[in-house]
DNA sequence: ATGCCTATATATCATCTTGATATATATCTT
DNA sequence: AAGATATATATCAAGATGATATATAGGCAT
């Protein structure tokens, strides 16, 4: 999916800078996608040239403005067009689709080359990060001080999404506890 | 991880050409990592030029010759210390650590937008889609012709990481069929 | 048999993404 | 008072992707 549709997709939910936008991807949309500032900064430029965004400067000593974005009439008819030409293909991707990447999976399958003391301390470390993941995504209090992105969160669409992402994480765990004695006893 | 550090964790069960090595990614690893041939072939001369593997050409007529990799004394230290020296950071990255891009699960949640009909389509198909991943995670014949990359896939590690997978995806699965009518009802 | 699709196999490249770094201030914590 | 964290934008080298090109063999359908 390209940046500019996520940050699209964002924006349809409320007025927001770069900023925000990357700390929705970090908080409660954990898991589901994230995104650098050298992708998104460069999206809302050539969305704003584009017309899909308006760009309001909040101008501040010394420091560079602060860049608020608008989704406009335009833009909301170029993201729900995008996304229904486009659903097809993103049905065999995903998180477990074709394009994962799990570094941690594949040094577990590399584990046999690592001492076994290390081998847990690994499995130790994981169940904690999951753990705290699973603490971003469930995470019901305001994402932003003055942003109505919550909403996205609390839709039924959001609520689906990070419900199925704390299963599969809650599924994780439970097999790395159940299975770890394989990797190292 | 390094293209070149996920190459030599795969020439250590066997010597391999770079288009075995997408295979390998692409059939019985699905779900944990994938890498193009434009990240293959670089990493494989690099590794070659560093000594960490020898290649042996087969000439064939009027095609490019067929390489096959097999990882040296000095490639399988350097792919052990390496592996011991980073595990700590994979163990919060990974599909469901913080470098995911879930496009399914970014469409589930602007599907707001999308007519019903649509999404009733994309769920059945991302059921049809998710088992057809789980029975190339849990195939069990060869691989390749004439590889013994079996044995890293039949290893206690191998079945360990595929199981996981496959834990994960019925997960999704059972979410999507139990919730769905939250998305299109 | 002829055409078409799939598998085997390497290579290249424009375009995009990442992760690091730089800059600057306010606010919270110790 | 110092140090860490949060807010906020911007840039860029290095690396990855997805498409495309090239070439042959084998299977299978008409």
């Amino acid at each position: 999916m390209q940046t500019s549709t996520i940050c699209l997709g964002i924006l349809r939910s409320g007025p927001a800078t770069g900023y925000v936008i990357k700390s929705v991807l970090e908080g409660p949309l954990n898991q589901i996608y994230n995104l650098s500032f050298g992708s998104i900064y460069p999206a809302l430029s050539k969305l704003t040239k584009d017309k899909h965004v308006t760009v309001k400067q909040h101008a501040q000593d010394k420091k560079p403005d602060k860049k608020v974005y608008t989704i406009t009439k335009k833009g909301i008819s170029y993201f729900e067009e995008t996304l229904l030409e486009e659903s097809g293909k993103y049905v065999r991707s995903g998180n477990y689709g074709d394009q994962v990447k799990s570094e941690f999976a594949m040094l577990l399958l590399f584990s046999k080359s690592l001492p076994k003391q290390n081998i847990k301390l690994i499995l130790d470390e994981r169940i904690l990060s999951a753990q705290q993941q699973l603490n971003l995504i469930t995470y019901e209090g305001p994402i932003s001080k003055d942003s109505n992105l919550n909403a996205l969160r609390n839709s039924a669409q959001g609520q689906f999404t990070r419900g199925l992402m704390a299963e599969v994480i809650k599924t994780a765990i439970n097999y790395i506890e159940k299975n770890r004695k394989k990797l190292h006893d």
